[in-house]
Formats: structure tokens, C-alpha cells, sequence
DNA sequence: ACTAGCACTCGGAGTCGACGAGTGCTAGGA
DNA sequence: TCCTAGCACTCGTCGACTCCGAGTGCTAGT
């Protein structure tokens, strides 16, 4: 059904209008592409592309662009993911190796992302269920307000304020080693279990503030799950002013809305998934593709990816995602 | 020099410019503001106020805008800063209480300004220099990987991956009491100082270890400086994607340079600052104002505030700003 | 000091036609 | 059967032109 040139053709309206913006001629395909027909030549074949719905012409007399479905196939079938650069790769190691602590390594990802793609990059925050509790503290700051924190094995430091009433540091010290016998080593499931037993073991008179201290980390490890996202490259829609032609407003709503970017980003594969204009569920980005992959360690994945007009490099955007996946996994697992 | 009159006419063309986006004729005053004079004395009014800078006509037959010079007269002037309403002042208050930590209390607190003044809002995390020390600890990870953590008396918790070669439990169980007994209750500086003694008074086969620690706890107090500036509200940039005319891409940049805003945000005094267009030092933002206020407890400020087109809603930013700004303080100083 | 009247300016919207890029179709050739 | 050359046709873009009206500045009069 189609041939070979037929899928030349394809790619080269595509490669076109990805660089230009403007419709494509059979003229210039021949010219640029050198293809040994005619451009009537092409012409027909553009016709069958139109038939089959990969293609559209925006105006009677006018060249041809790409249809959703035509990005998605060129997605499917002729894209071929080229490996980065060696600089680029380079780039990335050094700019992600030089993070502190998670916060860091998720900024520094997104903004990388954003750098190297010219695109909105969003990234959800690592998800953390395979952590193990490494340690739990418990710190008075003024009055009886005093903080919880809990560390788990890959760093990160949650925290959630809670009430200690008049409870002295002698205290405060039994009840921290209590809390560390009772949980560290262990997974959210099986601390929240033993959590549940902790004032069971405690003197009477501390039943009280053990109770309260048990629940505030049983929050702190079940509030780990609605992760933030984070966004980055806002300024790379700029180039984009009259690319959603609609104006870019609905676009800058979505990207202020966590809850859908998570959803988005909670589709996102360990490859690497596209999401093509209108295969977006929110009418929003009905105009944008989403190029995103999963990125994480052991069995946890959280998503990360970029946002654009489905005029977008594919190849290109394909590639940086992957790439940046991996390399902030692999600097997950080692830090 | 400017009498009244020429005063309500400057007063009528803001108000009326602010919200159409429209020169604003003579008639038109004479209408919407029933002065009882007639529209050609308005004109020689508006004649003298052009001479003096205050307005401009965009066309020779065109009504006027005003000038930078014209909206700083306004907010100098004629600005009476009207308080909130009771609705908003409520709102405000319940969608900041609800806040657990400082981050949330950051990410809450400028999405709420956001939105109350449909502009883009920045806020620069809160300095935390008078805060003292509540705890430190070390969070072994695996392997020689750990963590150090320092929680001060705002509640406010940092972190620092740290290398703890092969220390045992009990090492660093003693090194950690050593470290809280050394720095517990005091401010970044005299911690610092006393953070430089800690490894003499080791035993001399941990001072290895000890001044790595105190290197890295050092590191922390003194990172705690250049704050983060959190940004919300870029949707609200999209209403105005034509008001910014030569597209709103440079103010989108300079959005994502952190060491700008947190420019900006360092002039905001105590009470509201304002800067007009070109009175922004920085080029992108010559067609933007800029609304900030400081915020903080005791004697340590940041800056909070709003961004959007020169044509603002100065009296309600303004107002905004400054109940916000004393909102977050009223909480910070409570949590 | 204000106002009525008037000539003048100039941007915006609408019309028109030339231009050209690009098409689809048909007839002829490998 | 597939490709090509040629050609008539479509239609969007661009510049030139006109018209309209909002708004002005000025002058003379109250």
C-alpha cells in the first residue's frame, strides 16, 4: 500500500515542516531530497498520502503538512532514535553529578532536559516506596512545637510538625530510640505495622505522645506517594508564541496544574512514550505532543519528559528523554 | 502646577487604560467621569500633562496612554491603597494555616498571590539567618555513603551527603552527640566557629572523620544563604500574550533566571516597592512592573511579590502584595 | 478661564488586482 | 503498468488604494 517512496515522501514533508513551518511542495521534496521522479510524480503519491489521512493541505493550493496520525506513524515506523553525541552525553554527566541531594538531582534533570531538547521539560519526583527508613528523629524547636523527620535510604528527609506537649529531652530520647529500634531497616508497609504497636510497649505516662509521634511518621510515609512535579524551559515555548495558534494560553494552564502533568507523566513507559496532539486526554494539549519516559530504581518509576507543539523533532526529543532517564537513574542508584 | 482637575484627568486615563488596553480620548472622560467641563478643556489639560511626560499619544490621532512617568506619579500620588475585602483576607488566611512545613508554606503562599492578583508571582524562600541550630545528625546510607542533617529552630531541615568510610553505629552515635552539644542552640556564625574546635577534642583516630563532618555540617550553614525563588501563576501570562507586543518571551526568560529575580526581590522594602518599565534594571523587563514587599520574622527579610505588564492594576497589586507579605510573616512566626 | 466650532491628521478596515506557489488532470512515453 | 510533461485552475498573500471616524489642536467667542 505504500511503497518505499511513498514513506520517503512522508518523511521528507515531516523532516520539512518540523524545520520550517510551512507547508511542503512536491517541488521542494524533489529538489531537496533528490529523489530521481517527477514532482507529479510526487504529487500523486502525496494524494494517496492524503487518502490514507497522514497528510493535509491547509488551504486548496497549498503544500502539504502532517496530520497527527502522520506524526504518529513517522513515530512508529520511520523514526530511528540516534544515540547522543558524545558531548552531549558528557554535558549531562558532568551537570547531574555535581547534585547534593535529591531536590538538587531533580532540578538540575529538569532544567537539563529543558536545556537540550528547547522544550518544556516536566519531571515528577522520584517515587520512594522501596526506600527503607534509615532513621527517625525527633526535633523540639520552641514551646511544645517540635518536628518529625524521617530519613529513608536513598536521602530523602521528609518532615511534618507535631505538638510534644512538655515532654523533657530525656524523654524525647527514649521515645527517638524507641522509634529507630522499632522501624529503621524497614519498608513503609511493615514500619507502618510496627508503628501501630509502639505505645503498646511504652510506659503508661507516654502512651500519649507516642501515639501522636507513631501517627505523624505513619503520615510522613504515607504522604510520600502524591509526588510534586516540577517544570522547567517555560521560556522555550516563547519560540512557539505563534505555534499554538490559539494562543499558548491553555498550554501554560495545563503546565500549572499538577495533577494532570502527573497523570500524564504516570503513563510514561520505560522506553520512551509519545503522546500525539489529540491522543492527548486533556483538550488542552490537543495542539502539543508529550514525549515522556520512566525513570527510577529497583521497581519504583516515576516519569519525566518534555511538552511541545506536535511540530516537534521526534527523533530528537526521543533520544534526550531516554538519555536523561537513564542518567538520572543511574545517578539515583549510585547516590 | 497640576491642579486638580489635570490630577482626576491623569487619575481617569490610568484607570481607563488599565482596563480596556485603549488610548483614552478626551470625550471619554468627560463621559465616564461626568467632570463638568467639556471635553476640549480636558484636551488642554491633557496637553500640559503630555508635556510634562505623564501621557503620550501612541498616533497623532490618537487618545493617550500614560508613561512609566505618568504610572509612578499614580502610585507616588494618588494611590490609596485600599485594604481587602473580609472574603479575601479569610482566604487568605485559611488556604495559608493549612500549611505543614516551610516548603508548603513557600509553594502555598505564592500560588495564593497568583491568584489573588492574576499576575505572575515570585517569592524568594524564606532567610533563615537568625534561626539557631536545633539538631544535627548523621543518617548512614549504605556502604560509606551517609547523610548530614541539620534542623534549625524555623524548622527549616538541610541536608549534605557526606563519605563516612567504614564508622561503625557507635562512632557515629558519639560523633553526633559531640556535634549537637557543640552547635545545639547557637546561630550559623558562632556554630561555625565552634565547629572549627570539634575535631581536637576527638580522639585522634575519628578526627579524620570529624573534620570531613564538620566540613560538611560547615557547608550546609553557609549554603543557607542563596535562597531559591519559587515562581506560580505563569498561566496569567497568557491574557496578556499580546500586551507584552514584542511577544512576552523576553519576561518569560528572565522568569527563569533565579539570580535575577532574586535581584528583584532584594530591593523589596518592608512596606510595598514598586518599579515601573524601564525603571527595572533589567532590559527584559522594560515593559514589565514589578511589586514586592518584604516578609520574615524578626530581623531577617525576603522578598515576595508580583510581575506582570507596566499596564497593571497598581492599587490592588499593591494592596495584595502587602497583605500577603504580612500574612506569610504572621505564619512563619507562628509555625 | 472655559467652550463651541472647525479643519486636519492618521490609523484601521475594506476592496481590488497582480502574482505565484502548488495542485489535479490528461495524454503520451518507457 | 508506472512515470512524466504540460497545462489549466485555485486560492492565499501582498501591496496599493480608498474611505471612515476618532481624536486632536487651534481660534474666536462668551
Amino acid at each position: 500500500m505504500l511503497d518505499d517512496r511513498k514513506l520517503a515522501v512522508l518523511r521528507a514533508i515531516i523532516t520539512d515542516y518540523v524545520r520550517s513551518r510551512e507547508p511542503v511542495g512536491s517541488r521542494a521534496i524533489v529538489d531537496r531530497y533528490h529523489l530521481d521522479v517527477s514532482p507529479a510524480t510526487v504529487r500523486n503519491d502525496m494524494a494517496v498520502l492524503e487518502e490514507e489521512g497522514y497528510i493535509m493541505q491547509p488551504h486548496t493550493s497549498a503544500g502539504r503538512i502532517p496530520t497527527d496520525k502522520g506524526y504518529r506513524f513517522f513515530v512508529d515506523r520511520l523514526v530511528t532514535v540516534q544515540p547522543l553525541t558524545n558531548a552531549e552525553r558528557k554535558a549531562i554527566t558532568v551537570f547531574l553529578s555535581g547534585a547534593v541531594d535529591i531536590d538538587d538531582i531533580v532540578t538540575r534533570t529538569v532544567r537539563l532536559l529543558a536545556q537540550v531538547t528547547s522544550q518544556v521539560a516536566i519531571m515528577q519526583y522520584p517515587i520512594l516506596g522501596a526506600a527503607v527508613v534509615r532513621r527517625v528523629d525527633i526535633v523540639p524547636l520552641h514551646d511544645s512545637r517540635g518536628l518529625l523527620i524521617v530519613v529513608n535510604s536513598l536521602g530523602k528527609v521528609a518532615q511534618r510538625p507535631v505538638n510534644l506537649g512538655a515532654a523533657s529531652e530525656e524523654t524525647l530520647a527514649l521515645l527517638r530510640d524507641r522509634l529507630n529500634e522499632a522501624v529503621t531497616g524497614l519498608g513503609p508497609a511493615s514500619a507502618a505495622a510496627r508503628l501501630a504497636d509502639l505505645p503498646t510497649n511504652l510506659p503508661p505516662e507516654l502512651r500519649g505522645l507516642g501515639a501522636a509521634i507513631a501517627a505523624g511518621v505513619l503520615e510522613i510515609l504515607a504522604s510520600d506517594q502524591p509526588t510534586r512535579v516540577v517544570v522547567a524551559g517555560i521560556n522555550n515555548l516563547g519560540q512557539f508564541s505563534d505555534e499554538f495558534e490559539t494562543s499558548l494560553r491553555p498550554v501554560l494552564d495545563t503546565l500549572e496544574e499538577q495533577v494532570v502533568l502527573l497523570k500524564l507523566l504516570g503513563e510514561a513507559s520505560t522506553d520512551v512514550m509519545v503522546r500525539i496532539g489529540q491522543e492527548n486526554e486533556h483538550a488542552n494539549l490537543s495542539t502539543a505532543s508529550v514525549v515522556a519516559s520512566a525513570y527510577g530504581v529497583d521497581d519504583t518509576w516515576a516519569g519525566l519528559g518534555v511538552v511541545g507543539p506536535t511540530r516537534m523533532d521526534y527523533p530528537r526529543a526521543m533520544a534526550s528523554v531516554r538519555a536523561v532517564a537513564r542518567y538520572v537513574s543511574r545517578v539515583l542508584a549510585e547516590g
